[in-house]
DNA sequence: CGCGCGCCCTTGTGATCACATAGCGCCCAT
DNA sequence: ATGGGCGCTATGTGATCACAAGGGCGCGCG
């Protein structure tokens, strides 16, 4: 017997979810490169027909986070050195502009969410949760850019975070992490200082120095 | 009664064949802005059933061609100012790294390719034909842009077109077109000089010449 | 024991249907 | 004449089914 949804709850369609859901788990590193997906099987997992399974993974292919054999069927993305670094690229160039817009918006209520963003990488670099790592790790990117009031640039940059997600777990493996990332810091205090040429650098390293790790 | 598929064409599925031709008229300023659309209506005017032409939907909607009321009807987009600029901002910054990339790549084939485009651009003037000025003036650029072997920037690249599509029509119909874009022939001699400050500053100048007219 | 071939079953595609809802127009009352 | 309310219909969502094709596994042959 089905009970009456609570008013106040958002209606949130089926695909919607299923979307979201597996939208994070590429994202945040907890598929693996090249896994295989099926429609029934993601169906089963969220408890709905095939149809919003399908849609949900429509729009993860139109955004590049999964990719489709010549045949039809459904795995995340295994990329290519030149890949890597072409989305490395990209990322540099979108993410600085964007914290260069976000840099005359940047109050100390907005630093403070930053450095405290930092203080919870920490903690995952301590417990060695690699999925919560970048799962931080890109919050504190969002936190600084969602300033620049730039919407179409940031959807871009997080389809190519989307793209990088089941990669960057790998490279979470080579790392050897004691702390945050260094180029954290440098971005915090070229945003105090109000330095734009340090903090364009700050963030061209922070987005550059992992892809180093993969493609060699 | 069915006829046998000729065995040499390859078979694309119905909702790729949706997608490619809405995604043409689109790109292509053949729809207005703010254009409403229905599933149904896709369906009939491709003879196909309603499923494909809700994936080929979704499938635009993930890439920003197409926009999503609350109630989940589909139209074309309707740019604030402020988006014009973003989205300008985002070819700049890509097709300039996209040209820059391409530039070693550029052999006298390409550049005759180019002019030859250009040529193609002047008929579209002379004709008066908008979608066909736009289409051939987006051929010049892609037809630069592959040869920088960077396939996810120039998908990127053409997501970003894909949005100015519906609108790109509006800005032809301001301007007094006597031939190609001025900047076309920066571009075509900044090639064949090899000198790579001045493409960056041709392509950054044909990329944002539109954008004054549409934000005012 | 290894390799290749063929068959079955898994998997994606497209059509159709039932249902909920939002938007729109029409009608009536003031 | 105009504004508001009501009801119909156009429209999106999700489920289910039929079908075709491709891949993987096992069997049989060398």
């Amino acid at each position: 017997m089905l009970v009456a949804r609570p008013k106040t709850e958002p209606v949130t369609s089926a695909h919607e979810r299923v979307y979201r859901t597996l939208r994070a788990r590429i994202m945040y590193g907890e598929l693996d490169p090249g896994q295989a997906l099926t429609l029934r099987g993601i169906a089963a997992d969220f408890d709905v027909s095939m149809t919003p399974a399908r849609e949900a993974v429509r729009r993860l292919v139109a955004e590049g986070a999964l990719s489709l054999s010549s045949s039809g069927r459904v795995s995340t993305l295994e990329l290519t050195p030149e890949r890597i670094e072409e989305l490395a690229a990209l990322r540099s160039l979108i993410e600085v502009e964007l914290a260069s817009r976000a840099l005359p918006r940047a109050h100390f209520a907005l630093i403070d969410r930053l450095q405290a963003i930092n203080n919870t990488i920490s903690d995952t670099v301590i417990r060695k949760d690699a999925s919560g790592y970048i799962r931080s790790n890109l919050e504190f990117h969002r936190t600084l850019y969602l300033r620049a009031q730039a919407p179409a640039m940031l959807a871009m940059t997080e389809t190519v975070w989307l793209q990088l997600g089941p990669t960057m777990r790998a490279l979470y493996g080579r790392l050897k992490r004691t702390g945050p990332p260094q180029y954290h810091r440098l971005i915090l205090s070229a945003l105090r200082a109000g330095d734009e040429p340090s903090l364009r650098l700050a963030v061209r390293s922070d987005v550059t120095q992992g892809l180093r790790l993969l493609t060699n």
